[in-house]
DNA sequence: GCTCTTGTTGTATGATTGTTCAACAAGGTT
DNA sequence: AACCTTGTTGAACAATCATACAACAAGAGC
């Protein structure tokens, strides 16, 4: 007598699963902080048993490190080399990056970067490439700008970031278009 | 036979011993994140037990409002009225503010606040403030953007907070002559 | 249909979490 | 010196935490 025959559980490719867990993380990132941020709550969420994060990952600060990655990724995947700077301020304040969902996730991760070596590094890795691609948009705008232009891709990631936090922390006060106004409104008379 | 006739406690009053709990909170956060901000860890570090935190505060959600509260009020302290833009730039600035244990803090509030509804009223509350302030010193300083002054202010905000951040996850990269210095320059022509 | 690899489960474990509360005592008042 | 207010303690509690690991089974290869 079969109660039933369907399988208990799928099995998927080690990076599937992998993949999984981090969007699992991800997500809870965005709905709780990092507070949220426990396997119990992330395997539910993936519809996996808490065994599968030691599994795949080593260990909670394990998939840490892969959702800080993870959260770096698509913002390095568009802002592909040779674009000008227009439209780098675009993306950078297109509805994908500038929601309030990827930026609580962002805070939730800076607030546990400034206290964790782990994600120190993980954070120069990404951090590095993505100032360069900012520079190299900004020198391709104004190549006069050439010698200062560290300083401009600081001051325009140290702009946006601070437009980003304030949606956060208090989203009827900014929203993207005037974000994005405020951002060119600043950089406009240096370039 | 006497084994000690030192009290075994002291009593304080009961907004001193609040502002002990509050700057051990303080000092908790800045050390370990939102993490870390546990009522074991933050008891121990006042040198006091456990089931004070509830007495003073209701609880370590009471506590955490409180040290928001407590994390504003030097900014908005040396913000007095009537202060000049290079003056505002300079407090901002300053190695009381700009130094990496305050950011600390800084970060890990702001991942809370994005996801407490408690942080958000008490954000408000003191943000409003603070960007008055700012907006005030930006009219006084060049009378012509008063019709700006509000996109100003949040723009100098934005971007002090942004810097901030870089310091905190980046410290080799950023220094607070040159996070004054980049500020100034993106605000000059504006003046 | 059998085997074997390997992804998956879920319980057990011990540490840590926030809160509660009855007993306690510090220290000013009388 | 007896008293009383009130700040304080610390054990007890149930909930939650991350990790370990032996048993299990899905599903590809044969």
């Amino acid at each position: 007598m079969t109660i039933s025959d369907a399988p208990r559980f799928r099995r998927y490719a080690s990076e599937v699963r992998a993949a999984m867990l981090v969007e699992a993380g991800l997500a809870t990132l965005a709905e709780g902080g990092i507070t949220a941020f426990t396997v119990d709550n992330i395997c539910r969420r993936a519809q996996a048993s808490r065994g599968l994060i030691a599994h795949h990952f080593g260990g909670k600060d394990g998939l840490l490190v892969a959702v800080y990655h993870a959260a770096y990724t698509p913002l390095l995947a568009d802002l592909s080399p040779g674009l000008t700077l227009p439209a780098v301020l675009d993306r950078l304040f297109s509805k994908a990056h500038f929601s309030r969902a990827t930026l609580n996730i962002w805070l939730a991760l800076w607030g546990e970067v400034a206290v964790n070596a782990d994600l120190q590094i993980e954070h120069r890795r990404n951090y590095g490439a993505f100032r360069a691609a900012v520079a190299r948009a900004i020198v391709r705008h104004a190549p006069t700008a050439a010698p200062h232009a560290d300083d401009l891709a600081t001051a325009l990631i140290a702009l946006a970031d601070g437009l980003w936090l304030e949606l956060c922390i208090a989203p009827d006060l900014m929203t993207a278009p005037r974000a994005r106004q405020i951002c060119a409104g600043l950089l406009e008379p240096l370039l």
